[in-house]
DNA sequence: TGAATATATGAACCAATTTTCAGTTAACAA
DNA sequence: TTGTTAACTGAAAATTGGTTCATATATTCA
């Protein structure tokens, strides 16, 4: 057993004015943001998204260009689709998807920094 | 079978003046991003971090705070300081852990401005 | 030294995730 | 219509990941 500091926890509020003060993360947040980032915590998901990130593409031509297979490559598209980072667009038999949103690139840009800093 | 475009895959080389252009994320660094990604993809890892953001913390009292098992916590820590977000000080036989990367922060922010967008 | 405490570690277990496989739906062309 | 192609879907198989449990190491205290 160990608790020296009081440890009450005044049942954090979920709001909070600035980033990341005194009220600890909570349950539910926490979750929400965790899923978020499981979402580019795989390299297959992120590496579609680096092709995206340079031009819509359909399903078939992006399991081509990554090497994977037609099927997994849906099945990761419908995740990424859940959380509003591709949009879709069909036209004819193909469907074109493309990036939906800037603040991948932002994530992307500074976990290369840290990844930099690293080695 | 289907490739419209022309894929030659150009053997992507790692190194890219600017974010995310022609290359496509190689399957290597795409790796240690996506492992980068998958440390913050999981809540109590989140929570341990948004609890040492406000001050170090011991082991124990960090598994009081977030009412988890002591050894779990020590398996997180484990990880987060093999991807440097945390360092770790050893006074008697405690061991205080603290934040030891302001990246984390601003990954935070976007994602909190995303998540908020979503709904 | 021996007992108690704080943390770390490895293995086992369970849960979640990803891929594969088989089959379905939809669009087009003959 | 029939045949072919593109994408999607659900379920099973395979992989990965997290927590627990038992145990080990290290530090302090009596």
């Amino acid at each position: 057993m160990n608790v020296s500091s009081s440890v009450k926890d005044k049942s954090n509020s979920s709001k909070s004015s600035s980033v990341w003060e005194k009220p600890i993360l909570n349950q539910h947040k926490a979750q929400r943001m965790a899923e978020f980032f499981s979402l580019l915590g795989d390299a297959n998901r992120l590496r579609i998204l680096s092709v995206l990130a340079q031009k819509e593409l359909c399903v078939g031509d992006l399991a081509a260009t990554l090497k994977m297979g037609e099927s997994a490559v849906s099945h990761q598209l419908r995740t990424l689709r859940s959380m509003r980072l591709v949009s879709y667009q069909k036209r004819g038999r193909k469907v074109f998807y493309r990036l939906l949103d800037d603040h991948v690139l932002e994530l992307y840009q500074s976990v290369a920094e840290h990844l930099d800093e690293i080695d």
